[in-house]
DNA sequence: ATAACATATGAACAGTTGCTCATATGTTTG
DNA sequence: CAAACATATGAGCAACTGTTCATATGTTAT
């Protein structure tokens, strides 16, 4: 923060920061991780799918029902919360039952909340 | 998590979990911001572009020679980090520096490096 | 084994996203 | 003022995403 110079004339950066900020980024793969982490937190039916398994685990039908939405888009929605480690199951006869993997969902989701209520 | 039953026969669910459930429920819209916040964070590019601005602030130029990518492309998702209030501007001359608006970002990306690192 | 129920999955399609390219805006210098 | 530089932005397009629809798989009861 406290260092800072002429970066860009010539559209020449500066050579010190640049590399100093190389230093310290998380190699590609994390990055790319951590990109397709969020991204499964970026849509309304998924958030809204991790909410309801705040309370209780549920299996599809009480979600699709809570959701009023169809019993294949939530299939669909659980495997991807299942294959980012977000949320895992257990079957119970017919049933097949969803919860919350762990708590990073809870705090993840919370820091969010905290912003959008700056 | 203790009270269950037999939710889905004939595609009926729970009554009072599933009451319980909804009372607990976010209104829609903070549901649709908080799932707009996670979509600005899941792209790669736009996780790199805070990852640098973790360091120091820089220009626009600066950031698209960091990353390897054209100040157009850079220049696009600033805006979208700006419009998430991720990021925050200020112009010095030619120049524009951006710098991250606030904590929450570094706790928010931390947090969801905690879960990708199990 | 057959029917009924609960869930999973593949294909298809509309909507969205992130880049490039061209160009516009804003700022400084000669 | 014009030229050069830094950034912003609109249009266009290829790639991706989330839903629906049809159907498959897995489980239980008769």
């Amino acid at each position: 923060m406290e260092v800072r110079a002429e970066y860009c004339e010539e559209h020449h950066v500066h050579k010190d920061l640049v590399d100093s900020v190389k230093l310290d980024m998380p190699d590609e793969e994390s990055l790319y991780d951590l990109a397709e982490l969020f991204k499964v937190f970026g849509d309304t039916t998924r958030i809204r799918i991790l909410y309801v398994l705040f309370e209780s685990e549920l299996c599809v039908c009480d979600i699709a029902e809570l959701l009023n939405m169809s019993q294949s888009a939530i299939s669909h929605q659980l495997r991807v919360l299942k294959q980012a480690k977000l949320v895992r199951s257990r079957r119970e006869g017919k049933t097949v039952f969803y919860f919350l993997a762990d708590d990073h969902v809870r705090t993840i989701i919370g820091q969010g909340m905290d912003h959008i209520n700056e």
